[in-house]
RNA sequence: GCUCCCGUAGCUUAACGGAUAGAGUACAUGGCUUCGAACCAUGUGGUAGGGGUUCAAUUCCUCUCGGGAGCACCA
């Protein structure tokens, strides 16, 4: 990488003005007048040294090696040195991308080091809304960016299928739901029969505030699903199927897929044994009739791990399910758990009790992500009143819209209505909340998935229209546009925005990397032509929209997001 | 009361402590007999407020104001 060797030169310069420094920057100035790269090593430099930093600037130029990577070198003002590369090694670059080969550094944690993403975790018996979709947007980017960077990476999903919620649906469908309309609810599509529990839901809600006999029932109820044992588990089993069936649509849909799909259930056995012995060894205490982990003396909150009925609460559980998914495929090296911030405190305190059982195991490994919610204008989502935009409802609203719009075939408009809705999403930091509106939010042309989607088409359809692309150039110095060196230059650093994607758990960067990208190349296609361009040029620009096309479709794919040939 | 996150043009937002704060949208204007106009160009408009650290602050520290979340038997 052109980046690195400039660094290694650099390093070199500093070794013979005798300065040992670690921390070597290198930026890409934002004005293409301070060269291709820049660094303000000399004013870091300037208190340390005790020189005046321009002095030290000269310094480096004077003893930086002479090579063809570096064509010019120039020091300015309060200290700052601009470096301008030779071409010919974007153009290298360039090459490499065309045939598909991408040299991404590999992520601190080293090669091949194990990870897992926790992701999705949808309830069951609940409809699967805006939030989860920018959970999976996220989750399933993660992934595959750490794939890039050489991790091996393990998807798992911790689905919530027990629980008062659970409890009350259940209820409502023993005692408000005839036999009958049972039977007929059970041939209905997927979709109808989750709508029918969200009903069902919000009804049982209604009857556990307002009737104490049905509240009495409910709890009864909730106790059956934990132990397993009595005569609604069968209605259980079957629903929870229901849900399991809904949410592989809807996976499927969105182009994810799990390793493992951890049920909340399988985890209050275990929970429980696991919260005995860590009550042996001091960690959980006696408290009111519960089994508590005191923080206060780790600054954490006090919480409780196994209730006074002797329940395995939601912490009781997590303990379990760590010591499952860091056992069952060998030593994990981190895991992520995408979840919003409101659990902060809870895993902070799980986090810590699986550190105190073993601290080989888990200490510094559990990463909780809390990524933001996605609000409505009229607040926060709840299932309790209804106020839900359900997932595949925006994927098909922003579906019809395209349609309505363009003439297009079904299979492409879902492409792009995927592709418009995800990256809507991932574009933004994931520790923003999003204020979500239908009329704003998933946005067709600008800075959305559909423009970038429409570059990559763009693309396509030039390199269409040649038979074979004849790379002759040897050299493109004395005929390269300020179009083209910036489509270069911009093409020449996706591996490392891939890298600091990885580091810092931050697909938006690659959005807006693939964005920059696009741009440049429209730009670029609209002042120059390509295929009408003198054979020497027009080679170039053939490479150079290959290498454009090859790298938006490799940028999607690590949004989670597929291109389409023709829209 | 304590802890954490957020505050950037009308709206949605970008910026390892770096140079002139970058876009989209909306609005106004211009560009298709030319490789795809879901495109491109020009213009208007912005760091909530005070103090501090630094050669350099949207970024770090501190206070104020505003929004959100959490702090014992829900998940």
């Amino acid at each position: 990488m052109i980046k690195d060797k400039l660094l290694t030169n650099l390093r070199t310069a500093l070794e013979k003005i005798r300065v040992e420094e670690k921390e070597v920057s290198l930026e890409y100035p934002s004005n293409p007048d301070y060269g291709d790269f820049a660094t303000s090593i000399a004013l870091k430099l300037a208190k340390t040294l005790k020189k005046n930093p321009l002095q030290i600037a000269e310094d480096i130029k004077k003893n930086f090696p002479k090579d063809d990577l570096v064509e010019k070198v120039e020091v300015i003002k309060p200290g700052f040195i601009n470096f301008w590369i030779n071409s010919n090694y974007f153009l290298d670059f360039a090459r490499k991308t065309t045939e598909g080969t991408f040299d991404f550094p590999e992520y601190h944690l080293g090669k091949n080091k194990k990870l897992m993403i926790e992701f999705a975790h949808p309830n069951t018996h609940k409809l699967f809304h805006i939030g989860h979709l920018r959970n999976i947007s996220i989750g399933e980017s993660l992934v595959r960016i750490f794939e890039a960077v050489g991790n091996k990476v393990i998807r798992s999903n911790y689905q919530g299928d027990v629980g008062l919620h659970i409890a009350k649906t259940l209820w409502s469908m023993k005692n408000q739901t005839s036999e009958k309309e049972l039977d007929e609810i059970k041939k209905k599509s997927i979709h109808e029969r989750m709508q029918f529990l969200g009903k069902a839901y919000s009804n049982g809600q209604v009857a556990y505030e307002t009737d104490k006999k049905a509240k009495k029932q409910i709890i009864e109820i909730n106790g059956m699903i934990y132990k397993k044992q009595g005569d609604v588990i069968p209605l259980w089993k079957e629903t929870v199927k229901w849900s399991f069936e809904y949410f592989d649509e809807i996976y499927k849909r969105l182009y994810t897929k799990f390793d493992r799909l951890y049920p909340e259930s399988e985890f209050a056995d275990k929970g429980l044994k696991i919260c005995k012995q860590a009550e042996k060894k001091g960690i959980l205490k006696k408290s009111e009739g519960a089994l508590v982990f005191e923080g206060e003396q780790y600054g954490l909150d006090t919480r409780v791990f196994i209730n006074s009925l002797g329940y395995p609460t939601y912490e009781g559980k997590e303990v379990a399910l760590a010591e499952k998914e860091f056992s069952e495929f060998g030593e994990l090296d981190k895991a992520i758990h995408v979840v919003t911030p409101e659990q902060k405190s809870f895993f902070k305190v799980t986090f810590k009790v699986e550190e105190l059982l073993d601290k080989k195991k888990f200490k510094n490994k559990q990463f909780h992500l809390a990524y933001e919610w996605v609000k409505l204008k009229e607040g926060k989502m709840s299932s309790r009143t209804g106020n839900v935009v359900e997932a595949e409802w925006l994927v098909d609203k922003t579906k019809e819209k395209i349609l309505e719009k363009f003439k297009l075939d079904k299979d492409p408009a879902e492409i792009i209505a995927i592709a418009a809705v995800k990256y809507s999403f991932l574009k933004q930091d994931v520790f923003s909340q999003i204020t979500f509106d239908i009329n704003e939010s998933i946005s067709l042309d600008g800075n959305s998935g559909p423009y970038i989607l429409y570059t990559f088409v763009r693309t396509q359809s030039v390199l269409k229209k040649v038979d074979k692309i004849k790379d002759t150039l040897t050299s493109i110095k004395r005929l390269i546009e300020v179009e083209e060196k910036h489509l270069l230059v911009t093409l020449n650093s996706f591996p490392e925005i891939v890298y600091e994607a990885a580091k810092n758990l931050s697909p938006n960067l690659i959005a807006n990397y693939l964005y920059d990208l696009a741009q440049k190349y429209n730009l670029f296609y609209q002042k120059h032509k390509i295929l009408e361009a003198e054979e020497e040029i027009r080679n170039f620009r053939l490479l150079l929209t290959n290498a454009t096309g090859q790298v938006i479709k490799n940028g999607l794919y690590l949004l989670g997001i597929k291109t389409v040939n023709k829209m």
